[in-house]
DNA sequence: AGGTGGATCTCGCAC
DNA sequence: GTGCGAGGTCCACCT
């Protein structure tokens, strides 16, 4: 059973679960089913254990935010206590900076005769992905997303677009939205913006020299 | 040591790591620190179990995203198999339909004789979260935040103002930003669009008949 | 089946 | 410390 108060309240009655207590404290309750841990407490969470009325208690809390979590065990089938060693850090391609990355080795993957000239720009509103000059020296705004883009990526486009407008104090400016696909919602507001869209196919590469492979899978 | 290939590339050295292959086809590969899974596949997968070379091979795939994942075992330092009985549901308050409800429940949190009349409008640049009318009859909309309000929430609640303002042909449409806590900066940021805010406490309360307590804790 | 948006999001990074 | 945005986000809900 567990009981959970902080950011919000949960309850979970009697069931047959997973239990991962971790050493940076964070712990894991998981149900037979999903992805997701049912409850948790994040990293830096200090664990207690206890036995009230013969039942295994386990107390979690953290401070900021301010979150308890207590588990209640009235049967327990396996107990395992290891300390593992692991030093390996995950090797990841495919992420929306690699997309950046790609447009910047190639702009003509945007337009012909663009030029990049800055990569993250710090505007009042955000970031800019991408910032440039097309072949007639019009400031261009690009914004990036590695899968899906969606109605807020349209909005933080816009919030760019008029920043920069302000800032250089240029009439035009444009502001284009680059992704593998847009919806057509998403491109319908583009349009009412006055912002363009890419879509481009994405590459998915690991360095070479870390490069393996699923064999024969 | 795992391998990866779907949305994204990925691979992970040799390690001590905990495994979970579940009844609804989720694997989760946990490293001995952090919440998150380090690798993992989706509900829906199918897991293949093979022996190649004195090594156990874990495979999964899925489909739509096509992904796979192959974990390769050097050494086993322990298994368990169980069917994991658990018919319990999470009983959770606090999310932000709950804070929304509150509002429709009692208005006057906000104002003195605002009217709500609808829930999740959508209009073109997203959905606004509660939709009514002030006692002049004025159209206001509300965004509400459950935590933290920041200041894209402002950018959200300043196209929705501008979206209404656009449908109905009213010059005049309020927008409060609705939140248990709003940093300076999104008040100032408020106040430069002329948008409103409030500040309120929020309720977290589980069903009565539901209710249980983290005695003495 | 695809899009949309919330989440006890988590987590990393920049200021 | 805090704000901000990406994520193989996950996941539920709605069209």
């Amino acid at each position: 059973m567990v009981d959970f108060h902080g950011r919000a309240k949960s309850l979970l009655d009697w069931g047959e679960r997973i239990i991962l207590v971790k050493q940076d404290g964070s712990v894991l309750v998981h149900q037979p089913v999903m992805r997701e841990p049912v409850n948790w407490q994040p990293s830096g969470s200090l664990t207690e254990f206890q036995l009230k009325e013969d039942h295994l208690v386990v107390k979690s809390r953290h401070t900021k935010p301010p979150e308890k979590m207590k588990i209640v065990f009235r049967n327990i089938k396996s107990v395992m206590v290891t300390s593992l060693v692991d030093r390996a850090a995950l090797v990841i391609a495919g992420m929306e900076t690699d997309v950046v990355n790609q447009i910047i080795e190639n702009p003509a993957v945007i337009e012909e005769g663009l030029r990049i000239t800055k990569k993250e720009k710090h505007v009042k509103s955000g970031s800019i992905d991408l910032f440039g000059y097309d072949k007639n020296h019009t400031p261009v705004i690009i914004e990036v997303k590695r899968t899906i883009a969606n109605i807020s990526a349209v909005h933080q486009l816009r919030m760019y677009v008029s920043d920069v407008k302000k800032d250089v104090k240029e009439a035009k400016v444009r502001g284009i939205l680059c992704a593998p696909h847009i919806p057509d919602m998403v491109k319908k507001l583009l349009e009412d913006y006055q912002l363009e869209w890419r879509e481009v196919e994405r590459r998915v590469v690991l360095p070479d020299d870390k490069q393996r492979t699923l064999k024969e899978f």
